[in-house]
DNA sequence: AATACTACCTGCGTGC
DNA sequence: TGCACGCAGGTAGTAT
């Protein structure tokens, strides 16, 4: 489900609920989720700690323990479900965690996409995934200059590259889209060819769309009972993601949809023209 | 180094 | 009803 303000509803619905926690048993049913260490030292590594707190770090969550770090991703469709009582797992529940006074903690993922893996305590800067992330898209992390700079070397599709976590961390397929239509540019505008006016809107646009849908608690597109984080509101503040077909509230023309490297893409054909290509 | 494409999975809507 | 196909909030691996 999760782009940054999705995982950080997430983050904090969990630190509600399983801070203090202590895990008494951890179950795994489908061992390709844990990426590290084997299944069986990943779940005895946990039995005994306590969850300290949860972080965030682009859309990757860090559960702190005692004396490890349980780095998460959810991916496309990855859900954390809580339940006060040991609760039989459901279809697509693929670990478990319970804790030492019955209540559980249910990882589901309908597509099998997401992640987990147990770092030593204090790394996880330097994991894999995380290591290679852009600025948190907040200031003073993620300065205008070093984004204006950064973009000149980008001779690709500017959606892309937003979408690669490299430049800045958070955007997903929905708030690419949404940051781009608010800033009036086409995504398939090649970085390097946005001027200053274009890449200082979108800098601004990036962090406010971000930082609106966290305060939204994020979108929410399908409904799945008490998953944590599925409470969200933002999708009625969507301007063009899902809104094919309805005027733009700028400028009355038709959203459009269409695919730009290979994702789904929707843009106002009036308010964001490409740049860089012979009509 | 940067870019482009594919794999990883399941379920749902659409069209025949 | 069945079936093929495209599509879905993401990233990692591989090839060029």
């Amino acid at each position: 489900m999760p782009e940054l303000p999705e995982v950080e509803t997430v983050r904090k619905g969990l630190i509600q609920l399983v801070t203090n926690k202590t895990i008494e048993a951890v179950d795994v049913y489908w061992p390709k989720i844990i990426e590290q260490p084997e299944v069986q030292q990943f779940q005895s590594d946990l039995v005994g700690q306590t969850i300290q707190t949860v972080h965030r770090r682009g859309k990757y969550l860090i559960f702190v323990l005692d004396t490890v770090e349980m780095v998460s991703h959810l991916r496309m469709e990855g859900k954390y479900d809580y339940f006060p009582n040991i609760t039989p797992k459901g279809k697509h529940t693929h670990v478990t965690f319970t804790f030492t006074d019955k209540s559980q903690l249910h990882y589901q993922d309908v597509r099998k996409f997401g992640r987990m893996a147990l770092i030593k305590k204090g790394t996880a800067a330097m994991y894999k995934g995380i290591k290679k992330l852009g600025p948190e898209p907040i200031l003073p992390d993620f300065s205008l200059d070093a984004f204006q700079i950064r973009l000149k070397r980008v001779n690709k599709a500017i959606k892309p590259a937003l979408l690669d976590q490299t430049i800045v961390t958070g955007l997903g397929n929905i708030y690419v889209d949404e940051a781009l239509w608010r800033a009036k540019i086409h995504p398939e505008t090649p970085g390097s060819l946005l001027n200053t006016t274009e890449s200082t809107a979108l800098h601004e646009a990036i962090i406010a769309v971000l930082q609106e849908a966290v305060e939204a608690g994020g979108t929410t597109i399908r409904t799945y009972q008490n998953a944590l984080g599925e409470a969200g509101s933002f999708q009625t503040s969507l301007y063009v993601y899902g809104q094919q077909g309805t005027p733009c509230v700028r400028c009355g023309t038709a959203i459009i949809k269409t695919k730009v490297a290979q994702r789904g893409t929707h843009l106002c054909p009036h308010c964001q023209i490409k740049k860089g290509v012979r009509v």
